[in-house]
DNA sequence: CTAAACTTGACCATTTTAGTCAGGTATGTA
DNA sequence: TACATACCTGACTAAAATGGTCAAGTTTAG
């Protein structure tokens, strides 16, 4: 059970994004540099943060990437849905009435892992941007 | 983000065991029947359970596995543990000082990813095979 | 007009996963 | 004592996921 890193990216770079996207578009270049991730990568990624309204670019010279909503309005869940990091537990289809093993019924453990899977997604829905930013403010004072 | 099969066959496996060995000691055989799950990986993961005190294995005729503690003494942190399905979230080394892009400092959501980790893993410690016997039996009756 | 920066899509090496296969060894029962 | 049952061990592998790279654009500020 671990993190892909398209998903740790994605809340990295726009952690990054959000701290400097008062002034100017933000240049995936200057994300690439300042956190260590390959500009091809970042630019897969931004692609789809663009898609699911995430963040708008800006074409051109000095253009780049601004936040398409307020850091408070974009939380961890919509950043993972976007860049398609799935928390996914229960091996079976869960619309299905099937069970994983292809019996009928549920496996005896489909509830537990449907609990922790409801688990994980409270703590991301009650993460915004906004929180880290503040969060890494007092770890810098 | 996702449970690997291991855990969740784990998981698996030792509910059905718990549930029959009152009596006898249960067959790896019975298992794999009663849950769809191939024998010979089934092999493998008791294997680590055994290594790892969980269960105690009787061989022979009539043989089998049997729980080596009282389910409300078995945590899913020892079942993982002991299968080594890990809770990966962070991508640096936590122990060492550098960060996951190799500089020197942390990186600006490691905190974040550390909360994560707690999180899941106190849902982890929380719940015993004892607790799974009895959510099996509430949800049948 | 040209350089900076976004855009798109194909491609690929490596690692992990989810097993299978082929041999054992121990022991209760007939 | 034979033999079937069931544990035990390690090597092997096909398929999927991961974590990118590479190539060839288009757009627009200056
Ligand atoms: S995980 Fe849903 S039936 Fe087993
Ligand atoms: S995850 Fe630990 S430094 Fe980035």
């Amino acid at each position: 059970m671990k993190l892909t890193s398209k998903g740790r990216y994605a809340v990295m770079a726009l952690v990054d994004l959000a701290r400097f996207d008062n002034i100017n578009p933000v240049s995936l270049r200057d994300i690439s540099l300042r956190q260590g991730i390959s500009l091809d990568y970042l630019e897969q990624i931004f692609s789809k943060l663009k898609k699911n309204e995430i963040v708008k670019s800006i074409r051109g010279t000095q253009g780049g990437y601004i936040l398409n909503k307020n850091p408070n309005d974009i939380k961890l869940t919509n950043i993972f849905h976007a860049v398609d990091e799935k928390i996914k537990t229960v091996q079976c289809k869960k619309e299905s009435k099937r069970g994983c093993n292809g019996k009928a019924t549920k496996c005896i453990t489909h509830n537990l892992w449907d609990e922790l899977e409801i688990h994980i997604n409270t703590f991301f829905e009650n993460k915004s941007l906004k929180d880290l930013l503040n969060n890494n403010k007092e770890t810098r004072v």
